[in-house]
DNA sequence: TTGTAAGCGTTATCAG
DNA sequence: CTGATAACGCTTACAA
């Protein structure tokens, strides 16, 4: 009554397992009539290939391997689940593995991956890979590889982002088009590439609009928790004093507001806050604060879909390349006042 | 120059695969020399033995399965995150399945999860299953089975899950105590278990406190979008209308207040707020709530610990129970006014 | 059109 | 102490 074989259904026909093989996978010519009565017989016990026997035979997996820092984090378990819904339709499962910003387990995490035969392989590299020839080795043997949000230039492998220098551009203009002047940048660790793109789309915006950049008002922080605080007092006592926040993660973007309503600092009459966040965390940072939503859903979503082309090989000429997705501006009054302080 | 197997060890060290396997795992007597020998050259080529034969072989996968309703979500990205931490330390890995709330997903999920051979599987009901007979049948099989915060008490077996009546009890008694009566009580779907737990820390707190309860003050939501501010609109037009809000989720949280804020209700002096949310969001909603956090992370440690315990038969006696994880309370001053409204 | 047999990587059983 | 051999569930030459 356990899960039911090829084998099972072969002897209660009086087949060979080839056989019952065949005409479950419809392949070589076979007598329609065995193939209807294999079926039939299949179907009514609920047979279900073995996906264990499938890929040990060598054949796909279809299933893929997501590697990410980590989980509980609105923008990979939303990208996550962009994935999923891909996958999912496409017939793939997914198999997850977190590397807790490590470059150690990373590289044991895909070890495991390629181990469990997936098929391909989505990636958000650890705060800690600068070295990225695990991957190129991987890759030289055939592995498919997509890269998404914490990509490297070093790999040549498709590479899925929000379009993080536009995003900040933006944010920065539109701070600056409020009147501000003295824009700091609260931003993540500086050898992530998004935190550059991030950086060069900020000055690209005060450039334009004939602001010195000024590197005093940009400060790093890094994943851990309680060092925004200080970050604020810092770029606070400066003179003359910023007159904006533009923070580049959810963290920093609920530390910065929490430092400052503490501190009693009137948002945005002192102070005008926008951040890079996530939907959702946009949604109940509501009040204070306009955003730039990162489009983490369809990230996955992409990525997901350029894997499993990558996968079947569905275009001859694989097209290595970098997809930047829009992010989405939301704006909320707090930014202003922008009377008081236009130009 | 790719994967290396037992075989090549074999060959290279003209040894039978058979010796090989038992010098790897140290199993029955054999010659210390031989057996340094194959470790040694193992270890050099950094031999790796394939999970997925293994699986096949029959023996322990060493990968449990999480069936979640979604991932996008925090309480169960930070339940996943806590199961991750235990089932790693413990030398077992993860396949995380999702059911996006729909019975057959999960059916189809488990199937999966079975034919992967996942050692045991560690669910959270999705919001349309009542019927539980698919796990009845599982476990009748010998599949170890957890179950975590969304649970059936139809299925005997381990449930993992916050300390729901507590917490609602503590909420709504904080809010009596800060001088309110009329409490409304927002909520997610009435046939799930949390809800009706919730319900019911709810209405003890009323009645030790003499004050009636009135149905017209609970409203249960879906997981849907945009469906918060009707609810609040009702709740408004209620004479006498409410003065306080307990909400059972974030979503429902970051609606309500997003709602009242629109339709400029003076929080906390109209009405004060109390919901159950997680970590993290609970500190995005800082000033206007008082939450009621969820032990998300520890309801996975404690999830995996019982389910690979279960496993691996730690306990001759598998102790079949319900586990309680407190919830914290954090209250914020925007629960008051409290010398106003006080008795 | 169907059956036989080998093989995917590993372990367990049974002989040497 | 070590080596064959079978088996896990399935596919695929190669025969018939």
């Amino acid at each position: 009554m356990d899960t039911v074989t090829i084998k099972d259904i072969a002897r209660a026909l009086n087949l060979s397992t080839s056989t019952v093989s065949r005409a479950l996978r419809g392949s070589y010519e076979i007598n329609p009539e065995t193939k209807r009565l294999v079926m039939e017989y299949a179907e009514r016990l609920n047979y279900r290939p073995n996906p264990i026997a499938l890929s040990l035979k060598g054949s796909a997996s279809r299933a893929i391997g997501i590697i990410v820092p980590q989980i509980a984090n609105y923008f990979f378990s939303q990208a996550i689940n962009g994935i999923e819904a891909i996958a999912y339709n496409r017939g793939y499962h997914v198999i997850i593995f977190q590397t807790h910003e490590s470059y150690d387990r990373e590289v044991l995490n895909i070890q495991q991956a390629v181990s469990r035969r997936v098929d391909g392989l989505l990636i958000s590299l650890s705060s800690e890979t600068s070295d990225v020839t695990h991957l190129k080795e991987l890759q030289a043997q055939g592995m498919p590889i997509v890269l998404f949000d914490r990509v490297s230039a070093d790999l040549e492998a498709t590479q899925v982002v929000a379009d993080n220098f536009k995003g900040a551009f933006d944010a920065t203009e539109h701070l600056i088009q409020a009147g501000r002047r003295r824009i700091a940048h609260l931003t993540i660790p500086p050898w992530l590439s998004i935190t550059q793109e991030r950086l060069a789309g900020y000055r690209a915006a005060l450039e334009k609009h004939g602001i010195p950049y000024d590197e005093n008002l940009v400060r790093y922080g890094t994943f851990g928790p309680d060092e925004v605080g200080p970050m604020v007092d810092e770029l606070m006592a400066l003179t003359p004093r910023p007159d904006a926040f533009f923070t580049a993660s959810d963290r920093l973007a609920a530390g910065c507001l929490a430092a400052l309503q503490q501190r009693k600092v009137a948002i945005p009459d002192d102070i005008a806050l926008i951040g890079f966040t996530n939907m959702n965390v946009a949604e109940l940072l509501s009040p204070p604060m306009s955003t730039v939503v990162q489009p983490a859903q369809q990230i996955g979503h992409v990525a997901a879909e350029r894997l499993i082309d990558l996968i079947e090989r569905k275009h001859r000429a694989l097209p290595i390349d970098t997809v930047r997705i829009p992010t989405e501006l939301i704006i909320r009054e707090s930014t202003g006042p922008v009377a008081s302080k236009a130009e």
